[in-house]
DNA sequence: CGTGATAACGGTACCGGTATCGGTAACATG
DNA sequence: CATGTTACCGATACCGGTACCGTTATCACG
């Protein structure tokens, strides 16, 4: 039992492979009672079409490849569910592949999934080294880098600025009476944008002649366990911490769970911020400061930008498309912060 | 600036197509610097070897097309996670499609991966509806079904029996003294899975003289604030209640949300019941029991499985894999109990 | 009845690679 | 010097579809 093709599917018919694939298309010019005993033979062979011959005869695939660097933490896989349901109907598949954070792995994933000639690429963030760069621009699609917008896009640009989320971020804490400030990260130089925001974050407190308190660098990749394993080490090592940012949410929640063990009164003791707006930060029995990312939104808008761009040849608006995360969770910590915060 | 093919980077080396292509593939029969020539040409162009050609000539792909039922949550992209990093150095390449726990869209989506010609197919559960069964089988190629144990599969099976999971996790609760039992999960029609932990679990606690105390299914997919909500609502309704087992951890921890802002003692007074063991449940403020599904062992056992079956045509070892997932948490709730969960 | 239009279908040339076989040059061998 | 061997390389035929153009039959019309 092989695969059957085209023509065994024509022959049963009764007909050529030309005639066959026109009526298995829907295209005009075949009569009905031809497409019928095609179709039928199609069925009686469960035939599946071969796109690789079809992509490769019509020069052109349904394909959209998409690169992110992680799916441990819930972002990315948001994220690729928005594109998923953005695409639904447009008849382009999305295809997925892992950097794990790492360049070079990325440069080889791009290089793989450009080598079955998608129709689009999306990867995350714009920080790809020059070699990565020439690929995508010589693939000769549209390339769509996503999540981040502090740098310079090769083609269309979906996300926001993690620059300014650190930014508004410190502000917030300050503007909620904060001073004694600490930070709490994992692996940031994998993590780009998280170093964005911790970089911008520490660069306001700076301007007002403050630094951080304490710090603390997780020699893994985020997770709610490493963030509780750190804020406990740091809790244990000094007292007069009035706030912690944190890398994300993540590691905040894990902040928070240890704050709760050590019985530090959240937020009104010691203020937890985050990045992201996790459905866990919702829930959780403690207020947590977090700048809300709009995941499935940039995955959605994505795939919008991406059926646009095959419809028309041309896309309509702007190449960048830019969110800003609103901070929510900061309400009773300081009245009058939402004015700022906007 | 078009893609360049393999006969120009031939040209611009001053050889034929075949020479290029033996040189990049680090074939015999080529000289040394014809091979440098080639390889030198190749990287000027930024060339790109286009796997339609490729895969459509050699009659092989790299691509092993796994669809799961959804992103939101975390456990599929964790086994997915494993599959990728079990595949790499294969040469293999993983693609993604999500069902939403559709039938109908698992059967479309299939059906699009298959027109791709992978070299194997990996697929959530047994429960596929007989249409898709057919192309499977009809597809010739290795399918392993993971994730589920309790049915009858194609070929490969990779999985745990979630019907054994929930008897478990019934008398481990009994045995931890629990005799009102309460039951909350989230659309059970579609995460059939989910659905025969419920039964098992209900079967062992009839087979008793028990039944479920309370119950509440949502009307929207398992997340955090869905278990907080149903939990909450449960807890208004009546004060009897000594445990609630939950369609998985994510309810669970909302659960365990929803209780503490009651003020209810978890595990003491009320004891929480989750499946999978996710990174979360470790860090809680409270206890909770579940079964630690080996995700990414499993997605990497699968990886193992195609890699072996690709490399040596059969398999050797057996063509269902099962996995016991352990219960964890309940270390406080009943002394003696670890020799039966075991 | 010749002509043209139209509908339905088939033939052929690709798409960009690889498999396979064969050819040529250089060198060793008897 | 004829012959065999070895190392390289090229020509050709696919892989399974689609694009494009050509062909045939049928029918309306002047």
């Amino acid at each position: 039992m092989r695969r059957s093709t085209l023509e065994e599917v024509a022959a049963l018919a009764g007909v050529s492979k030309m005639t066959a694939s026109r009526a298995l298309r829907g295209a005009s010019d075949v009569a009905q009672d031809t497409r019928e005993r095609v179709q039928h033979a199609a069925e009686r062979l469960s035939y599946v079409a071969n796109r690789l011959a079809l992509s490769l005869s019509s020069q052109r695939t349904n394909l959209v490849a998409v690169v992110v660097p992680s799916m441990s933490n819930t972002v990315f896989p948001e994220v690729l569910s928005g594109i998923t349901t953005g695409l639904e109907g447009s008849g382009m598949q999305a295809v997925f592949g892992i950097s794990d954070y790492d360049a070079d792995k990325e440069r080889d994933i791009i290089r793989d999934m450009l080598s079955w000639q998608p129709a689009a690429i999306v990867v995350t963030g714009l920080d790809q080294p020059e070699e990565t760069v020439r690929m995508l621009k010589a693939a000769d699609i549209p390339v769509i880098q996503v999540m981040d917008l502090d740098g310079t896009p090769v083609d269309f640009n979906v996300g926001l600025s993690h620059g300014e989320a650190g930014r508004d971020m410190a502000k917030a804490l300050l503007a909620a009476g904060r001073r004694k400030i600490a930070y709490i990260g994992s692996a940031l130089d994998k993590d780009l944008r998280a170093g964005k925001r911790k970089a911008a974050f520490e660069q306001v407190l700076l301007a007002q002649g403050l630094g951080l308190v304490s710090h603390r660098i997780g020699d893994d990749f985020s997770s709610i366990a490493l963030g509780k394993r750190l804020t406990a080490d740091m809790l244990a090592s000094r007292s007069d911490i009035d706030s912690i940012y944190y890398s994300n949410d993540d590691m905040a929640a894990g902040g928070l769970f240890a704050c709760m063990e050590a019985g530090i009164a959240v937020p009104s003791q010691i203020l937890l911020a985050g990045f992201n707006g996790l459905d866990l930060t919702d829930c959780l029995p403690a207020l947590i400061a977090t700048s809300r990312s709009p995941r499935r939104a940039m995955g959605e808008i994505t795939a919008k930008l991406i059926t646009d761009v095959m419809a028309n040849g041309r896309v309509s608006g702007p190449k960048t498309i830019a969110f800003k995360p609103p901070i929510i969770g900061l309400e009773g910590a300081a009245a009058g912060l939402a004015k700022k915060s906007e």
